[in-house]
DNA sequence: AAATATTGCGCAATCG
DNA sequence: GCGATTGCGCAATATT
């Protein structure tokens, strides 16, 4: 809809559609061991949220900014502004740095309870946030507060953790397939520059003969000898 | 160590070595793109334990066994498989699955307890079957038992959290390198497509002239009149 | 509005 | 023992 300025911006990854494809098969019959790409370009989602690299939370700032760099490329990272922020770390985060992202500070007060906070954490600050951004204040509102350990709940989870595991097998499939293609893509190139290569070999050729005829015509007069 | 049967079972990936690479850009000089290329090859994991994905622990009776199936073909075949001629879901269909890889049993019971239990049931499933696949009845054998919150564990789970954010990071390069450089292959691969067609006509051409030459030459006997 | 898909994160098991 | 990887579940988002 509205892709505008305000945060949230996809951009569709610029996949070869098959049309692309199939032109540049078209051109020459040779030389065409294309298969994996087919299958590559199936097997991307068609919106492409992909590599969200804009982390925001953990690593921005630090070693891990030549993502903001190079990544533009074929996604568009956008996204990023404040996602997991779910526990405290966002903050510290926020503020740059490298890789130790998780002041342990952070993490010590919290977790040193034990697990079981864990969740309860992120709900929490969460919570709050996401209204508007607005600093209102309302802190435990507990709001739907989707009772843990119901059996709702459970069953959110779960079908949560199925869709998780498929989305991460599609993603190893996907990435599995690019692999692939760009090895096919190299290999596709090794034998279009050598195809290139006696073409123009052969072109010199030809080239030098005509020349030579050329010459030929020119000093003996009408007399095509070499032309047998 | 003992890499049979068992349960763990890793492939390299083989990435196309610097060598390679080389050889492609030296035939020609022309139409050279690369570059992304050149970083894509740093950013591999020189010995690519590459998407272990044979979970064993937790996923391995149900659905997940998808994986065992078509995933270690790393590049090879694989080939014809899917195919989707639209979305992904045909694929999926395609490769057998049913995503519920998780008899739901399994998690039923101990999760619905609550939160904490989270990291018990991990350590505990796995201390048993860890050690042999033997259904040793040992269950809380406590072992060296890590004693959770103590200073030292959260250390550690600190430094692994730091590594393995690094560890993610690094794979979204290389992910994203991947794509770009199949990318400027595909790019690299119309433009020589295209020089192909170009010398290809540009032969054509001069073998039609040599051959008109030709005929001409026979024909007038030996008066080369088109080759003023 | 609800369900599903993605994604970053921390945990734990391994690997090297 | 230690860092690097990887699968998993959780929670926040994004998309559908």
């Amino acid at each position: 809809m509205k892709a505008h300025p305000p945060i949230l911006l996809y951009e569709l990854i610029n996949l070869p559609s098959s049309e692309n494809r199939n032109v540049l098969w078209a051109t020459t019959p040779i030389l065409c061991v294309s298969s994996v790409i087919q299958e590559w370009a199936s097997s991307y989602p068609s919106q492409a949220h992909t590599l969200n690299l804009n982390p925001v939370i953990s690593t921005q700032a630090g070693s891990t900014s030549q993502h903001s760099q190079m990544d533009m490329i074929p996604y568009s990272q956008s996204q990023g502004i404040m996602r997991g922020p779910s526990e405290d770390r966002v903050a510290e985060q926020m503020m740059g740095l490298s890789y130790p992202p998780y002041s342990p500070s952070c993490l010590g007060n919290t977790s040193t309870a034990g697990s079981t906070n864990h969740h309860q954490n992120h709900a929490d600050s969460q919570q709050d946030f996401s209204p508007f951004l607005l600093p209102s204040l309302r802190a435990p509102v507990t709001k739907r507060s989707i009772s843990k350990d119901s059996a709702e709940y459970r069953l959110r989870r779960e079908r949560n953790n199925i869709a998780v595991r498929k989305s991460r097998d599609k993603a190893r499939r996907r990435i599995l397939l690019t692999q692939q293609r760009a090895v096919q893509l190299q290999e596709e190139n090794q034998k279009l520059q050598m195809r290139i290569g006696q073409l123009t070999q052969e072109l010199d050729t030809l080239k030098h003969i005509l020349s030579q005829q050329h010459l030929q015509g020119v000093e003996e007069g009408a007399t095509g000898e070499l032309s047998i």
